[in-house]
DNA sequence: ATATTTCCTACTAATTTGATAGGAATAGTT
DNA sequence: AACTATTCCTATCAAATTAGTAGGAAATAT
């Protein structure tokens, strides 16, 4: 199936959330939770992730949260699912060689070095402020409700 | 690390090997088993998937085996992965829309299924065929070795 | 102090993945 | 007819991954 994982499909709605809640100051995750419609304690564990790659930056304490550390225009895509799910290429072996003795002449792994590296340019193209925009013209009820 | 399982890796090997002995008649699982270093009766797996897309046909018994049933020139890699992996995009909302409540208004959906078409595409513009050629120029002594 | 939040770690159940095994059905060969 | 080599089919299993819960420590505003 070649999926995403719930890291990578609930942490973009996590960081979408955050880019759309932008101007807001710092951002309680019980609240994104709620919208989200994801446990809080599950959320918790993509924080790691996100704020090792410096994609967001948080506030300890009463009054805390989280916020993005860039503007949603200088976040793409790509930057949120790398964080999440680690490298972009199909498979293992471009990353670390040494997992096959075949690597030398193995066409396959040519392709699927190439295939990740456009993948890699297709979520490059792709901004969180692009998702914001596309948000608005939805304009749905559960993501405009705000805190 | 949204990978690709060994069903799309060793397949997609399993059908470059068909591609390079094209013009060899039926092929023994026993003898791809053997260049590529996987056991046959792994390798067995993957075949009804295969032969349910239409791309390999087989002849059963002794001097039976395997043989691609159209040019590696008119299959293309993502006809491969489809076969193997089931659909290419990240998230099965966009198959199944059943899957998930927010499927209106969810603009994350939206985007997976932009980056899916577009995977797509790059899959498609891949054939066996390329594959073979990129082998030749590769000329490695694994993979021109023939039974 | 107190309340509210982030932060961190351990734990668990369910599912998926990667693989092996055994034998039935089929088709050439002698 | 008997034999051999192959595809085909299904069951089984161990290991890894995924999805999620729980409990509490550290920090900070009021």
């Amino acid at each position: 199936m070649i999926q995403l994982s719930t890291k990578g499909r609930y942490g973009t709605r996590l960081m979408l959330d955050l880019a759309i809640h932008y101007n807001d100051g710092f951002i309680f995750l019980k609240d994104i939770a709620k919208r989200q419609n994801i446990s809080e304690g599950y959320l918790e564990h993509f924080i790691p992730h996100l704020k090792t790659a410096g994609l967001i930056s948080s506030l300890r304490g009463a009054k805390g949260g989280y916020k993005l550390s860039k503007a949603p225009s200088e976040i793409t895509l790509k930057e949120v699912v790398q964080a999440l799910e680690g490298s972009l290429f199909p498979v293992e072996c471009v990353n670390v060689p040494s997992v096959c003795t075949r690597v030398g002449f193995c066409v396959t792994r040519d392709v699927w070095k190439e295939v990740g590296e456009k993948i890699s340019q297709i979520l490059e193209s792709v901004t969180l402020r692009d998702m914001v925009e596309m948000q608005k013209n939805k304009g749905e009820a559960p993501l405009t409700y705000s805190i």
